[in-house]
DNA sequence: ACTGGCATTCTGGTATACCACGATACCGTC
DNA sequence: GACGGTATCGTGGTATACCAGAATGCCAGT
């Protein structure tokens, strides 16, 4: 996974942190825990339909398929349980995150509710600047939207948002909303077909990222909010009211 | 503990969700996993300072003190790590969150950006009307205070809030805010002393409510992120530049 | 044909033994 | 005396065996 639980909060060597500068900088191979191996190809998998909603996850069964013990198994899905992709139905299994109408309409409420707030923190952290991340990433997206490689582009997307909640400087906000966004990736992944509103997707977030290099945090805020509204009321007529 | 993450999607049989009207309503004792149980006495006694940040935490030990196995033991403090009481430094133990200034502004930050958005949503999912149950908490809490019961009165006042989250009708927005609640009682407790600022705390719950009974979302929500903003200052000023 | 009880089966939950690896302290060497 | 190597120790990580309890389906009784 990305965004390890490891702090390490011993003596020097910030194998995390910025190096200091002008250090030799090495990328330190991390071996990372089966645990969290598995919680990711988990992860993955939800994400991107492969384990649709409903689908049973059974501890044995994906412990033997992905060559490692219980325990392990385990504990990935305790932590998917936790970010929401998965529920523990007592004495019934464990299975993926079954979405209904209420899912969709608290998660794209929460969404809007929270991220202006990180979009306008970015902007008073930094002031009027460059947010060359997000920059990028939305360079990107542009040039993946021409080629023509959504799958690609779904990712540029959703970096530019991950690097706007980075930007916050806000450890909570910051994985709050990534488990959001995971939870709209989800959905949306589940609801596919998605015809591409990636031109007016690209559009509304120049214009966020325009207003916060501008430092603009009020403007910023409110486009984070009416991007998120949209992009929701797009996903619900998309899905109708199809069951399930 | 209490938000249970059991969901049960299982056909009829609603053992937590609100049941059918008339229906005959019969507490169902859960027994609880042992991790769970776990998990909340050790919440419990970060929480109240039992163990202060920076306390080991070692598997064996817990286990054997509370007279269970590792498996367990493990489960409930990858939990607490995962809502930040608790921190993993690989190969170097677990051990309470130790608190330095950067979380606590953060803590605050966030706090002060959600919880507003939840007050809102609590006034316009129910319009102008009484919320019984916050107003049940704020109550407890004005009899608590004339009584000095000073432990019991913090309780009322973490509940005022938490029965507000709930009634947002937002599963996400009141799981995150009730984490960051845990956060900020446990670093409240760790900066103890905490003069009494209950009369004022008081005042401003009275006053939040009132909006909201009134149906007035945007006072509300304003008065809500003020109520944050002033306990933020009031605990960083009392624990000054203190280190750790 | 329907209903109530019972055995089976499948699930997650727990306990235990063992493993891998960083931290530490000791000791020899330069 | 300071440094570097090395053995030991303690930690979380993993595998495995076993337990408990609800869902399920069969079967007898009505």
């Amino acid at each position: 996974m990305s965004r390890s639980r490891v702090t390490r909060t011993t003596s020097a060597a910030p194998l995390n942190g910025a190096p200091a500068a002008g250090a030799l900088v090495i990328p330190v191979e991390q071996p990372a825990s089966r645990s969290d191996r598995v919680y990711d190809s988990l992860r993955r998998a939800i994400l991107d339909g492969t384990l649709p909603p409903g689908r049973p996850l059974v501890e044995r069964e994906l412990a033997e398929s992905l060559g490692v013990s219980k325990t392990p198994v385990r504990e990935a899905l305790k932590k998917l349980a936790l970010s929401g992709l998965v529920e523990m139905n007592s004495y019934s299994g464990v299975s993926v995150r079954r979405i209904d109408g209420s899912l969709i309409e608290e998660l794209y409420t929460a969404r809007a509710g929270v991220e202006p707030t990180a979009v306008r923190l970015a902007v008073v952290a930094y002031g009027p600047a460059r947010h060359d991340a997000a920059r990028q990433a939305l360079d990107e997206a542009q040039r993946l939207a021409t080629a023509g490689e959504t799958a690609a582009l779904g990712l540029a997307n959703r970096r530019f948002h991950r690097e706007i909640y980075s930007a916050s400087g806000n450890r909570f906000l910051c994985e709050f909303l990534n488990q959001l966004q995971d939870l709209t990736t989800f959905v949306a992944t589940a609801g596919w077909r998605l015809k591409a509103t990636f031109e007016q997707e690209a559009e509304e977030h120049r214009a966020i990222l325009a207003a916060m290099e501008a430092g603009d945090p009020a403007l910023a805020e409110r486009l984070a909010g009416e991007h998120i509204r949209r992009a929701a009321r797009t996903l619900v007529s998309v899905l109708g009211e199809q069951p399930r």
